[in-house]
DNA sequence: TTTTTAAGTGTTCGTTTGACACTAAGCCTT
DNA sequence: AAGGCTTAGTGTCAAACGAACACTTAAAAA
């Protein structure tokens, strides 16, 4: 290891996108593939969508610049969790055959720092860019090794998205404009790992004031048909650039 | 700007070191001169204690060599909080001034990921040292302009353990072994900035099960000598590398 | 002995939580 | 048309918790 300058740490912003479809809590990883695979191993593998932190922008602007080239929204929810630095981060071989290929120091260290983005899954279309050699939507149960430590990245978000949704109402991001409160308790059951009461889920959700019923109810399913719901937006301002974060303060707690 | 490898950014670490004494929430500043005051200002300022990370160690690490460098402690309650990285971070020509006299390339841009520490203020003896031009608790409502962005990311820390006090049982570490349980309200008061009801305070305190009475009382107190306590430390088990982290789950909350 | 100061102590009331089981509405099948 | 299937939707009660509230006690000082 060289003292130089030129073996600054590289910062960069990882985002971990949450999804939620088909009853099961996702996340966005982009697929890699090694460009010179001199080795036998399998030349491709899973990443978080993550990039340099440019000169000129600020890390939630990197962030947020990272979410849009890969999905081309805006004004998702997004926020800064945890910062990871272990200098020994890099180790893995494929790891390393690609930073080869991207990186004039492909040996100097990377400190990045982690995001956590909430959106509706049917609202991205992978765009067509750097990323794009592949994204998939991977339940969380099943995500696989991933390059450096984007697995341990990945639980750090898991548990910071556990401890947020009990606090603040946020887990709306994930989910449709219209929603019935099944799907709604779907979600944090998801979420959270955990079995909720029906009658004490409506209740508490009811009573707290961030959601409102539409007079519409679904149709064409073959049993009663639920109402729908919409969160209530007036909840929400919308933060410097796009951002957008939470008026309410504290008391959102859940339940059993 | 350059895009040369040479201006990758700093990374550097900022401990927020918070105490309490004389009934005030303090943070531990240390106190810089600038090395070549050419100019008329005044030539010395505050600023939080913190470095850059070295080639070597994590970020953890960083942040307790910083602690352990000023303070001489170690195994103290220290929590990463929020990573800072605007390219603006520094444009007071006090700081531009003082990291000519420190840098090789006072233009570089520096990402800081941001600590707090709780510690116990008695304990703290300043070490001589880089940082030991000298070093003062002061009252976090009298902090001055700090370097850099020095003042937001004290404001953040503020925010983060007030938050984090009323979800986990960390305010002890602010305290001395033995405590009254007037130390302890008072010690919540300040930090939540509120009047908390004495007796609903005592029986939430007692009933959680993370303080226990001792035989013990005041001497020479002139009204009723009170009663002392220790933190519960069976709550507590001890991290990989000194770090204290908290065994309980959930579970605390407070009042009023 | 009285005064001053801070410690220590219980109860009541309203709200919130958690446990729990049946009816309603629509489609599908026969 | 009737019955079956599936998911939506609803209320009550008991226990725990939170908030409000005032007097007595122990020690030193005057």
């Amino acid at each position: 290891m060289s003292i130089s300058p030129s073996l600054n740490p590289h910062v960069s912003v990882d985002c971990v996108i949450f999804g939620f479809s088909k009853e099961t809590l996702r996340l966005l990883l982009i697929k890699r593939t090694v460009p010179n695979a001199l080795t036998e191993l399998d030349d491709s593998y899973y990443a978080l969508p993550g990039d340099l932190v440019r000169d000129n922008e600020n890390l939630d602007e990197a962030a947020a610049r990272v979410l849009r080239e890969l999905t081309g929204l805006t004004g998702i929810f997004l926020q800064q969790f945890q910062a990871f630095g272990d200098p020994l981060r890099i180790t893995k071989a494929k790891d390393r055959a690609w930073l080869k290929g991207v990186r004039q120091d492909p040996d100097a260290r990377v400190i990045t720092v982690a995001y956590m983005a909430l959106i509706e899954s049917s609202k991205v279309e992978i765009q067509p860019g750097s990323f794009s050699k592949g994204a998939v939507w991977l339940p969380i149960g099943e995500i696989p090794e991933l390059a450096f430590d984007h697995n341990e990245i990945s639980e750090g978000a898991l548990m910071a998205l556990r401890e947020k949704v009990q606090i603040q109402p946020i887990a709306f991001e994930l989910l449709p404009e219209k929603f019935t409160m099944s799907d709604l308790q779907a979600l944090y059951e998801t979420i959270l790992q955990r079995d909720l009461d029906k009658r004490n889920f409506r209740r508490k959700m009811l009573n707290s004031g961030v959601i409102a019923a539409l007079p519409e109810k679904q149709h064409g399913v073959s049993n009663k048909p639920a109402r729908y719901y919409v969160f209530n937006r007036n909840l929400f301002e919308n933060g410097p650039m796009g951002f957008v974060n939470l008026k309410m303060e504290g008391s959102f707690t859940l339940f059993n």
